[in-house]
Order: structure tokens, then sequence, then C-alpha cells
RNA sequence: GGGCCCGUGGCCUAGCUGGAUAAGGCGACUGCCUUCUAAGCAGUAGAUCGUGCGUUCAAAUCGCACCGGGCUCGCCA
């Protein structure tokens, strides 16, 4: 029983009223703002119930438990106290440190929960241009996202799906074969993905002088359908540059696939499907043999052409049959930016009226789009932001300030080092506000390392392993021992704060969004860093407060390493 | 026009299952490195929580309307 429950017992004992149980008070049961206590119970509704003043009730209930906690030797209670119309509880400190630092020790940190099979399906890039802004948001959340169940013991199959078809990929194709003349990324020396992405501006260039260069497009996918050899060939060779390209960014960037899934391979038979829904009037054929989705609760869909070829909804609708067939999973999750909350309400409707039993465990995890100061990102015309030029850029600016302070270091240590603290400020941004909410990127913000950010949590995390190492160079042996001797303010408001981890990966698996945890991490930094500030820690005199404190420092780098691990970030030793 | 989402100090955000002085960061200004890493710390200034009405003992939080912004609406992915 934690302590907010025994509150609970034995004020709703206290109060032996029916409708003020123990859930009940419970539920009231409120954490107050600064230092006020540690919980507070509001007399509001008492005070309708008793048709007496809360302020009074406060007292009277004040009075009562404090006589209780003498009587009785309640001691994870220090004191009672009313304050307004609130019964303020305060607990007992060393009992707290005790807690919180003993589940620390014994990994105790994330509650596990029953593992099931989950698929999360995320970055999804399509092979006619590189990586932008929005599919780096992606990949970050969808891998953090990934990491936060499986902390919770959740079986997750990361997964990614290429989309390597398509008019947009034959666009890039057209660009090629009219005006690339026979260039090849070799030849040229560029990144592979960039080289195809150029193509892809260029089409859209030459489209304007040349109109009809849609309708040529529109051919070579139907030749590409039909399997027309030189087309394939075409493509084979484009689209492996541009995945060879994107693997080289996921590679640097840290993201992690376990199994790969090409929208041109077919997982299953189209005519089939169609017919079924047809059978079942889920679908019906438009005047010119486009065959659509009756949705109307919603929009319907297009699911085949009027000259037959499939839409990228087609292919959804298959390869998620494959998906639950072939993995068997318990869930399927499609982190997929909000400009497709319609898209996918439309597919889980296909899903249900074609009475599949797995249509309830789809799930779109939605989030925020990714715009520039400037305005919305356009590939076509290359106002994007590209990853491997924002890597660089920012690769570039920790180099800078990791040589300035470390001038003893070998060449590759200091850009090893860079890299860390570069990538750490990219996904620090990108999971530190709501998943779901959409964000201007702001280029100065991303690109500093100074508050509340990824650096700042690796420098906090630098600095307690740095402790530890002069204590153990000193020779001064520590043991997980007397938590109850930190009773200074600054390590109290240290310990709150770590024991907050466990509700904060909580709150972020139920919300899909790794901002609670960010800002826990980010809480815990500067409360150490504050202590850090006030305390010598290696000074101290009290062999068993040297004892207590080094374990809060122990602590506090397990828990800053076990947060920023689910956010993919590394702690660094030295920093 | 229909649907979905957003609107919190100069800027970026947290808080939104209603509760006590609206919390951080950036930027600005003042201080602090012979002491465990100053990528740090301490402090000051700065907010009619888009507007109005409503529900409530109590509204940034719930409801409605309006204003402003974004996304989306059958043959793109």
């Amino acid at each position: 029983m934690d302590f907010k429950e025994s509150i609970a017992l034995i004020l709703s004992e206290e109060l032996s009223n029916p409708n003020f149980d123990k859930t009940k008070v419970f539920d009231l049961l409120e954490v107050p703002p600064n230092g006020l206590g540690d919980y507070a119970f509001p007399c509001f509704l008492l005070s309708k119930e008793l048709k007496k003043s809360p302020v009074e009730i406060s007292k009277e209930i004040s009075q009562k438990l404090t006589d209780l906690i003498s009587k009785k030797n309640l001691d994870f209670l220090e004191k009672v106290e009313p304050k307004g119309p609130y019964v303020n509880f305060f607990l007992n400190k060393s009992n707290l440190s005790n807690m919180v630092l003993d589940k620390i020790f014994n990994d105790n940190l994330i509650n596990k929960e029953e593992p099931t099979k989950i698929m999360i399906e995320y970055s999804a890039p399509n092979t006619n241009k590189p990586l932008h802004l929005g599919h780096l948001r992606n990949n970050t959340l969808g891998l953090a996202i990934s990491n936060l169940f499986e902390a919770k013991g959740q079986n997750v199959i990361k997964s990614n799906l290429i989309n390597d078809r398509g008019i947009h990929i034959c666009k890039s194709m057209l660009a090629y074969k009219l005006f690339g003349e026979g260039k090849t990324p070799e030849s040229e020396k560029i990144k592979s993905d960039h080289f195809v992405g150029k193509m892809y501006i260029l089409f859209n260039e030459k489209l304007k002088e040349d109109p009809s260069l849609e309708e040529e497009a529109q051919k070579m996918l139907v030749k590409w359908e039909e399997g027309d050899k030189e087309t394939r060939e075409l493509w084979k060779k484009m689209n492996k540059w541009a995945i060879d390209g994107m693997k080289e960014t996921y590679q640097e960037y840290g993201t992690k696939f376990d199994n790969y899934f090409y929208e041109s391979e077919m997982f299953g038979e189209k005519d089939k499907l169609i017919n079924e829904g047809l059978e079942k009037g889920v679908f019906y054929k438009a005047d010119n043999g486009a065959i659509l989705a009756r949705l109307p609760e919603l929009q319907d869909k297009v699911l085949l052409r009027g000259d037959g070829t499939s839409l990228y909804a087609t292919n959804d609708l298959i390869l998620t049959q494959y998906k639950f067939d072939k993995f068997n999973l318990d869930q399927s999750i499609w982190v997929v930016c909000n400009e497709q909350d319609l898209y996918f309400k439309q597919l889980f409707k296909i899903f249900e009226k074609l009475g599949r039993p797995w249509a309830k465990k789809c799930f779109h995890l939605s989030y925020g789009y990714v715009s520039l100061t400037t305005g919305k990102m356009k590939s076509r015309e290359g106002t994007v932001v590209d990853v491997d030029d924002l890597i660089k850029e920012i690769k570039e600016l920790a180099l800078t300030e990791v040589s300035n302070r470390y001038t003893a270091l070998k060449p590759n240590e200091i850009e090893e080092r860079a890299k860390k603290i570069a990538l750490a400020s990219i996904k620090f941004y990108l999971l530190k506000n709501d998943a779901k909410k959409d964000m201007i990127y702001d280029a100065k913000a991303s690109i500093s390392f100074d508050g509340e950010t990824g650096p700042y949590v690796q420098y906090t995390f630098a600095r307690s392993k740095s402790i530890l190492r002069k204590a153990k160079k000193e020779n001064i042996n520590y043991i997980h021992n007397k938590f109850d001797l930190l009773k200074e303010q600054k390590e109290i408001e240290l310990i709150n704060e770590l024991a907050e981890f466990t509700n904060s990966v909580e709150k972020s698996k139920d919300i899909l969004s790794l901002h609670p945890l960010c800002h826990n991490l980010i809480a815990i930094a500067q409360k150490f860093n504050s202590m850090y500030q006030e305390i010598q820690i290696l000074k101290t005199e009290n062999k068993d407060l040297l004892n207590a404190r080094l374990s809060l420092v122990e602590a506090t780098c397990i828990v800053l390493k076990k947060g920023l691990e689910i956010l993919d970030i590394e702690a660094i030793e030295e920093m």
C-alpha cells in the first residue's frame, strides 16, 4: 500500500461517512502546490453535505487526525495541518527517501504489464526523395514509443513500410530517364537518395514547361504495374539508390527496425479483396469503373482507379490482413502524421465493415505536423529541412563546443562525443512537446544546448557520474544505507522528482507522447544541479550521511540513464 | 461550406478526468568559477490563460457561440 492509499484509508475511517469511502477519498486527494504539503484533502464536497464551512471542517479533521497519529503511532505521517478549506498531509521524509531509493536500487522503476505482441509501424518513407524533418519526428517518436512499450514488458515489432511504388516514384524515374544523362550518384559524388530527390525536383521543374509529363508519368505507372522490363529495371536501380541512402541516415541517427515491408511486394490478392467487398456490399463500382468503399458516416474512399491500378489504401488493406495473419498481433499501431486522421478512420472502418475480428486492434498514433517558420515544407519544391543536412549542421556545432572544452581528447573521441550530444539535442527537441500537437521547427532553438535540452540532461548525468568516479578514486566506498539522513531541502526536492519517474513513464504510455517523461528528466536534472551547487557531496564529514548522499547521486544516474534509454539518447560519462 | 485539431508572459512550451499564489525553458537584466565539470547555479522584470456567455461553492481546465490559425474532404501517398 502506498502513502496515498494509507491516507485515504485512515481519513475515510475517521469520516465514517458512506459517501466518503476509501475510494472516494482517494480520488479527492490531490498534491498541493509548492510545499504546502505532500497530499491535500479539499473539504468543499464535505461542506455541502454537512452544511458547514469547509474551513471549520478542515480544522476538525486535522485535529482528530493529529490525535490519531500520536495515539496509533502512524510513523509514515509527520503531521496533518489545516490550511483554509484544505487538510494538508506531510509525509515522514525518511520513509519517503527509503521507499524511493529502494525502488531505484531494486530495479523496480517501471511497472511491467502482461506482455502482448504489438507491431509499431513508423517512418514509412517514399523512395522518390530523401528523409526530411517530418520523417525525423516520426522516426524519433516511433522508436521512443517502441522503447517505452518494451520497457513496460511488451513484445514490440518495429516495422517500416517502404512506399516504393506509385505515381510519385514514376516522376523521379521519368525525370531521370528523360534528363538524367546517365549520371549516377557515384559520378556526381552525392548521397544516393539525394540524387533521386534531385530528379523528383527536376520533374516538377520540367512539368511547368511541359504539362504533358504528368500524363507520361501516369503511363509509366501502368507500365510498371504491367511488369514492363525496362521500367522495372530503372525502378530497381533508383529504388536501391533511395533505400541505400535512407538506411545510411537511419544508421547515423540510430533509427532501428525489426522488419521491413515493401509496398511493391504482393502480400495478398487484390481481386479477392475487391470481390469480397463488393459481395458484402461494402464496396461499389463508380461509373468510370473505379472501386470505392461506401462510408456514409465518413467519406467514401477510392480503392481502385478507373484504369484498375491500385492506390495506397488498397495495399494498406491487403498488408494489414497479412500483418495480422503472419504475426498474430494483439495490436497494430501506425505512427503517422495527423494529416491522415481521416484516412485512418476510413481504413479502420472498412476493416470493421468487412468483419475483420482484429479491426479494433488497429490504432493510429497521430502526431502533429512539423512546419517551418517560413511555412509548409514542400518536397517537390525542395523547401524541406533535409535530415542529413540537419544532423550534419548540429554535429558541427557540437564539435566546436567539444573541441573548445576538451583539447586533450583524440580527434575521433571528440567526434564521437559531439555526435552523441548532437543527436541528443535533436531527439529531445522533437520529443519534449506533446506529440499530437503541431510544431513549428525553430532552427535556432533546436541547435541550443542550454535549458530544456537533451545535452542538459546528459550534462547532469556526466556530472553525477563524475562525483561517483572521484569517490572511487579517493577510495571512498559507500553502501546503500541510512537514506533517512537525507533531510536537506535540496535533497528532498530531488527525491520527490525521482519518485515521479514511474508516474511519468506511465503517463507517457497512456497518452502516447514522451513529453511527460522528458519533463520529469528535466525536473530531476534541475533539482540535481541545484543540490550540486549547494552541497559539496564529497566533503560530507559524517560517514553515514556521505553514504546516503552518494547513494542519492547514484540513484539519479540510474534514473536519468533509464529515461534517456527510452528516448534513444545516450547517457555519456564525461562531457 | 462539412469534419478534425490548436490559441497560456516578447518567443517556445507544461498544466486541461475543475480546486489554494498559473509551472519550466529561451530571450532581457543582476550576481556566482583557486571548491565534486559554469553545457551549470542563485535572483529580478515580464500573463486580462484568444473573446463573450453559461454550468459550478470554485473554470486555463467543462458546455455553447464567436474570432484567429492549421490539417482534411472519391481516383496523391
